[in-house]
DNA sequence: AACTCGGGGTC
DNA sequence: GACCCAGAGTT
């Protein structure tokens, strides 16, 4: 019980002497700006986030501005920064505030946290931010932080740690200036209480547990592994008649609601030639004459659980072809410019 | 309870 | 190559 309140105080001690750390959000009381920045920092870096919180703030200014935009438009703000079911949740909740709410963001814990894309981490952290309420975050940083300081090797990634942890950080909320102490938390363990950690600076080394028992390297515990899946994507940039052939991607599958061009997935490296590619063709899609076809080296890109390799295929044609009854458009380059593309694509396109 | 969802930085 | 990041939704 002590030991909270000693943590607590050294936690808000670090972050009114030492706390360097500047974002344009820190501080921010609107609900809307905090709701966009939580959103944007789900699973993803600061310095990654910073520049899409910009851009989302100055192209909609309140959340009526961003309730009011088309869908295409938003995932192309959106475009690159990945998990994009985020966007799709930003705009289904911004749309539910404007009509359900009248504009007006809800400041009760449990209204936010049934909006769309709102947890029990973003929801904290808004209530807290804006509304000064009592409640305590949890996210990768305090887990990390919570786990080492306590000495608790209980897998943050289980039922039971989930619940340990979250009532753990509970307990030691500051509950008179909760905004304080969770930026202090999430900032410290970002900067200092890092993965690999910055103990001989760190001002609660004294009395953190995993440093003095030497278990800093095997905590935070974690029980899950990762299985990588490998996929091979061809991807085929039909043009004719100065349009070229795109679809958005609809499965519950990585990239859903983005648009890419024609794909054929294959489970194994296709290994295109020209011959290749004629006889794929004529048998899939009953093309026999083309103007031209330009075959790109083969590319790669890692995401979390699957590794996506594949290849560009440049196909030139004479005439309009009929694609499988596949529900997708021609579109011109300026048209195409406006829509968002996967990385892997993007970087391709330029 | 286990899976799935991106892209990028760090070691 | 493994791990992680201001997590959440679905199955």
């Amino acid at each position: 019980m002590k030991n909270k309140k000693l943590f607590r105080n050294l936690l808000l001690k670090w972050h009114r002497e030492k706390n360097k750390r500047v974002m344009p959000w820190k501080g921010e009381k609107d609900p809307y700006k905090v709701w966009l920045s939580e959103i944007i920092l789900q699973q993803t870096r600061v310095e990654q986030g910073w520049s899409y919180y910009e851009k989302f703030i100055q192209a909609y200014p309140s959340i009526t501005h961003l309730a009011k935009a088309k869908d295409e438009e938003v995932f192309k703000l959106w475009e690159g920064l990945g998990y994009y079911s985020r966007c799709k949740n930003l705009l289904h909740t911004a749309r539910t505030i404007n009509e359900k709410y009248s504009g007006n963001f809800p400041s009760d814990y449990n209204t936010i946290l049934s909006l769309k894309g709102i947890g029990a981490y973003t929801a904290s952290a808004i209530v807290s931010f804006c509304f000064d309420l009592p409640y305590a975050v949890v996210d990768g940083n305090v887990l990390r932080v919570l786990s080492r300081y306590f000495g608790i090797d209980l897998p943050t990634d289980s039922t039971e740690g989930k619940k340990i942890f979250t009532q753990l950080a509970q307990e030691c909320l500051d509950k008179d200036q909760p905004a304080a102490y969770n930026q202090s938390i999430m900032d410290f363990g970002a900067t200092i209480c890092k993965p690999a950690p910055l103990c001989n600076v760190c001002c609660l080394n004294k009395t953190c547990i995993a440093f003095n028992k030497n278990k800093i390297d095997l905590l935070p515990v974690k029980q899950k592994m990762i299985i990588k899946k490998e996929r091979w994507f061809s991807y085929f940039i039909f043009s004719f008649g100065g349009k070229k052939f795109v679809e958005q991607r609809t499965a519950k599958d990585i990239w859903q609601n983005l648009y890419e061009f024609y794909l054929e997935e294959t489970t194994a490296n296709p290994e295109w030639n020209f011959e290749k590619i004629k006889e794929w063709l004529c048998k899939k899609l009953n093309i026999t004459s083309t103007r031209n076809i330009n075959i790109f080296p083969a590319r790669k890109q890692l995401l979390t659980h699957q590794t996506i390799q594949g290849y560009f295929v440049c196909v030139e044609l004479n005439s309009e072809p009929d694609l499988n009854s596949k529900t997708g458009l021609w579109l011109s380059d300026a048209e195409i410019n406006t829509l968002a593309f996967p990385r892997f694509i993007h970087q391709f396109n330029g």
